[in-house]
Parts: C-alpha cells; sequence; structure tokens
DNA sequence: CTGCCCGACGTTAGCGCTAACTTATTGTAT
DNA sequence: ATACAATAAGTTAGCGCTAACGTCGGGCAG
C-alpha cells in the first residue's frame, strides 16, 4: 500500500505553504492564477487526491448520502436506487445503500450508523418506522427525502416523492369503461401495503365516478406475485362468472391472473381484460403482453437525489411530489 | 438540526477525562468496570453517538467498503449487491454503491473517488479495467476483491471470485448426452464477455469428451436478451435442422429460444431440449419451466464480504476462489 | 508623498477522536 | 516496611484539512 500524498506534501514540494494549495485545489480565491495553475499541475504529478475524511472533519461536510430501501434485489428499488446513483454520481456524491428487510429495528440501526458517518442526506424508500421516529430522524438528519410514504403535516427539510396510485387506479378503471367493460374485479394486494390501499380507493372512486356501484364482491386480496394471482383469479371467477376486466396490483399478479383465466376456458383480452402495474420487463416477453400503468422509476431517483441536493443547499421547493403513472396499452387489455 | 453530542460532552458530565469515556465505549483496556458501566449508560441517555469520521482520521479504519458494479439493475449484481451488503451490515460496515454502467472512465473515477473516502476495501464485479491499471488499484487499496474477473498473477492481498462456466457448460452437455442427445447447438453471448468464451470452451470440451466433434456451425453469437434468442433460434434451426438440443448463454435467451422452437413447430424438451443459465425467476413462470444452470448469487455476496473482512484483518485466505453452478432440472430439457 | 484598500499569501487554531506516553493508586511479594 | 508490578486514570500530540484572521506590498486617489 503506497504513502498518501498529503497537502503538505504538495505545499513543500510547491515551496508554498499549507492553504496556497488548498485554495488553488478548491478553486478559491486568493491566489494568483498562475500560481494556482502550477500548483494544480505539480498536485498531479504528485498524485495527489484530497483525504475527504479530514475534509469532511474540518467542512461538517460528506458530500454523501444514504439511500435506505427495503431490498435492493427487489427491481422497484434497484431502478430508483440507479436514478439516485447516477445523479449523485455527477455531483460527485457518494451513496450508502443499505437494506433493511423490512425490518424496523434494522432500519433504525441503519439510520444511526449513517448518521455517525455524516451523510449530507438521506432517502429513505418504503420506511416501516412509526411516525414519530421519522420525526425524531428528520430533526437530526439535515435533509430527507421520502419515497413511496406519506407525512401529515409537511416538515422543514423532508420532502416525500409519491407514485399517484389512486390516480393510476382511476385511470386503469377509466380505460376499462371505454372499452365497455361492465363488470370490473380488482386484485389487491397484502393488506398492509401502503399502495394497495391508495390503488383500492382509487379503483372505489372510479367505479363511483363512472355510475357503476362498488361492489366488495368483485375485491379479492392476494400475494404480490404470479401464484398469488392465480389463486385470486380462481376465487375471482367462481364467485362472479360474469367478470369482464381484472385490474391487478401488479404484473406478476396480472401473469398469474391471464394464467388462471385462460385454464378457465376463457380468453385474454376478449372475455376477460387484465391490466397491471409496474411495467416490470416480463410484460413484454410474456403473450399477450401486458397492459400496465408504468412509472420511470430511474426518474423518480434521480429527481429524488436533485430534491435532495436542492434541500442541502437550502433551496427547499417542493414538499410533496406527487409521480402520475402512465396507462401503456399493450395486449391484455 | 440538532447539536451533536461529542466525547467531551460525555466526558464533562461524567467528570472524567476525554480518554476515559474513550475506553469505556470502545470496550479498551484501562478503566474500572463499574466506571465503564456507569459511563456507558450516561453516554447512552445523553444520546451520544461517536462521529465516525473524526474516529476515522484517527485511525486510519472507516468501516466502509466500496461496491462497484457494472449497473445494480441488473440481478445478478443486486443479488451480489445484497449478499455483500447482508454481511457488512452484521459485521457493522456499510458499502458504498457505485455503478461504471459498463464505462472504463466513470469505473476509474468511481475508484478515485473510493479511495478518498478511504474505504477499507473493495469489491469489484465485472472490471473493465485493462490489466495494469486493476495492478495500480491494487498497490493502494488495502484489500480488493476481484468478481467475475481473472487474474494472471496471484497479487497480495487481492483474491478473485469466479463462476466456474466452464464447467457449467460442461454439466449441462453432459446431461444432453445423458439423454441421447446428438446433435447439441450453443447460443453464445456477446463475444466480448468472458463468461461467453469460458462457456464456449466448456461446450467444446465436453463435446470432444464426448467423442463429439465440435461444429463450428452448430454456435451462434447473440445479444443476450429474449430477442437474441429468438434471431439465433431460428438461424440455427434453418441452417442444421437436425439439432435436438439447445445451451443457451442465460434464460431470457432460452426463452427466445422455447418461443421460436415451437413457432418452428417443434416441441419442448421433446424434439429439442433446452438448457439456460442464472436461473432467474421467469425460469419456472413461464411453460415448460426453464432447466437451467443455478448460481447462489447472495452467497457470492456474502464469501466476498467475508473474504474481503478476512483480507483487511490480515488473514487472507485463498487467492481465486472458483464457484460451481448446479444445474436445476425443471422440463426444458 | 501619504494614507488606504485590496489581492496574494502565511499563520494559527481547531474539527472529534485515538495512540502513546505520563502519573496516581492499589495490591503483593520480600 | 520497601520495592515493584499492575491497574486506572489523565495529558499530550496529531490524523489532514479548512475557517478565520494576520501580514505584506503595490496601486491609486488626494
Amino acid at each position: 500500500m503506497k504513502k498518501r500524498i498529503t497537502l503538505a506534501d504538495v505545499a513543500s514540494a510547491a515551496g508554498v505553504s499549507l492553504m496556497t494549495v488548498s485554495r488553488a485545489i478548491n478553486n478559491k480565491p486568493g491566489v494568483g492564477e498562475d500560481m494556482r495553475l502550477a500548483i494544480v499541475k505539480l498536485a498531479e504529478e504528485l498524485g495527489y487526491q484530497p483525504n475527504q475524511i479530514a475534509r469532511s472533519l474540518a467542512t461538517n461536510f460528506t458530500t454523501t448520502v444514504g439511500l435506505v430501501v427495503p431490498d435492493n434485489t427487489n427491481p422497484f428499488f434497484a431502478q430508483i436506487a440507479r436514478g439516485v446513483e447516477d445523479t449523485a454520481y455527477k455531483q460527485n456524491y457518494n451513496i450508502f445503500l443499505v437494506n433493511t428487510g423490512e425490518n424496523p429495528a434494522r432500519e433504525q440501526a441503519a439510520l444511526d450508523s449513517l448518521w455517525q458517518k455524516g451523510v449530507d442526506g438521506l432517502i429513505l424508500c418504503s420506511s416501516r418506522l412509526p411516525g414519530e421516529s421519522l420525526e425524531i430522524e428528520f430533526s437530526r438528519f439535515p435533509a430527507v427525502v421520502l419515497i413511496n410514504r406519506e407525512l401529515k403535516d409537511p416538515v422543514a427539510h423532508a420532502i416525500t416523492i409519491n407514485v399517484d396510485d389512486r390516480r393510476g387506479a382511476h385511470r386503469a378503471i377509466k380505460y376499462f369503461r371505454e372499452q365497455g367493460r361492465q363488470h370490473i374485479a380488482y386484485i389487491d394486494g397484502p393488506a398492509t401495503s401502503l399502495s394497495a390501499k391508495r390503488r383500492l380507493e382509487g379503483y372505489q372512486s372510479a367505479l363511483e365516478e363512472a355510475g357503476i356501484g362498488f361492489e366488495p364482491d368483485l375485491v379479492e386480496c392476494c400475494a404480490p406475485d404470479t401464484e398469488g394471482g392465480r389463486i385470486a383469479t380462481a376465487s375471482l371467477i367462481a364467485r362472479a362468472p360474469k367478470i369482464d376486466a381484472i385490474y391487478c396490483f401488479n404484473d406478476l399478479v396480472a401473469v398469474g391472473a391471464i394464467q388462471m383465466v385462460r385454464e378457465s376456458g376463457k380468453k385474454v383480452p376478449e372475455d376477460i381484460a387484465i391490466i397491471g402495474v409496474d411495467d416490470i420487463p416480463l410484460a413484454t416477453i410474456i403473450r399477450p403482453q401486458i397492459t400496465t400503468l408504468h412509472v420511470n422509476l430511474r426518474h423518480i431517483g434521480r429527481l429524488a437525489m436533485r430534491t435532495l441536493l436542492d434541500v442541502i443547499e437550502g433551496g427547499s421547493s417542493a414538499t410533496a411530489i406527487q409521480i402520475e403513472p402512465v396507462l401503456v396499452v399493450r395486449e391484455s387489455a
């Protein structure tokens, strides 16, 4: 392991003081232009790289942010993480990635750890922490962006970004109606899920708006995967044979629904139309290709990081951002 | 933003010196047991959290490692990242996640940045850096684990972890042979890919070992996705109608192959058997379910992190680790 | 020619912590 | 009782950097 070259090394090699080198390298005023060029050149030749740790200790800034997700393996968060990292890179920030595994204790431990490392800001996805704990966190981190979680009252230097699930559900149902569908079912996700709740609301309000009553019989909860979709679809068909459209919690559920509809002898989309949510790669691989609600998650990640930087720099803009899903029409509806 | 509580605060509150508190909190000898307990309790009450930056500056350790991947969105790297993060968390380490986007310049910039932040070690996945640059990196980072990349000569405090693609390909071909398949084709990935090269070698050697000659006509390169698999399969079937088995670069290619085989009026696996690589979730969703080579990537991630910690602590164990893929037999072969 | 301001550079102190040394206190063998 | 460990503390210095202030000289108005 090579020895580190410090500012002092560069300074003595250049025959000037520490501060002159510091100023030259950080492009701060107080150095002559020719001197600055000479120093920068020398520093490069010597292979000087600033010690960010020392710099952080002196300035109280780390050019580092924390990104906390339940599971970076989930494509939803992977896409967001990629977006965050992309714009972080452009701004010379680094990100600490932490998984919580949906475990509040681990989440809390992660936040403590990030705090100890002095991150300039925090992007918190689908936090499972109770509201009071969140407020404590807001008060100690300089800036926080909350993704997929709502806040009762707006908080200074905390900004929320949410997908507008209600509106998305609304759009899907409206599309079904435009196609003349009469009996629209909804396969919801786990009852604990925030998005599940919001989508159900959108489903209900769209039905009421369309003048069709909401029938609890046409709603079924399930595990958010293919198998869950199969089971839920089977019981829906058994219970309400007239249904001619199903709005699904996500694309995996939609795949299960498609499989089960076919196994029951009906056709997609002729007899029963299906709309999913997420637009995962699989949506275009299977036949029929899935009509689905798409959100640009990578874009959300970029937006989150940009917003966070705004807050860090004091230019706190909005307080709650809503992202609208786009209906991508393919073959299943 | 609340004021930070420092060691000095705790010390004066306890009426002892800085060092006594430091020793108490870090479980170092030189403090009486009762005193230690009292200090730890007091520190907790005051909400003291050590400033890792100051600690790092003093000790030259950061309990932080860098994880560099081409794209954290790719499930391959996402799984590895999850494994790395899991064991990092258990050891109270944090990870800096960086994407390179397959861009060597960005990769180099990322490494510089990580170095400036003083990471204790580095896990580098599928590096695109030339060998010479890698050697320079080895000399400045205290510890490096290289995933999916081979090294000509062993290097101190650098350890490689690779999937044994040759052996995997070998296993797949052997399985085909055991089933009596005679004309085994191979759809390879991009020529630039290291794994593609290794799998091709395994394919060739297995054929030779089986006493069947290697026919260049039975190998086709393609983009590593479903569409690529479709195209490659179409031209394989046109060129060599006798083929009765296809080994595919990955599962997505296998999906394309299955689709195209069927469209050409043949059956999977009766007429043509198909084996993929990776065992992605899709492999069990589509019908027929894909027979594929599985590696536990999360396990690789955990292994990488554990190994890295070993190197950091000076207990450098192995130098090159090979992971053997397991053939998961399902329906497509 | 004097005074004053401003830009270019140097010096000092301190961020919060720990390594390494020094000092006080106790116990134990002689 | 004396000497000498061992243990429990305190003190000092410094990690590499930057904020803040200090110094010096030259340009320019009066």
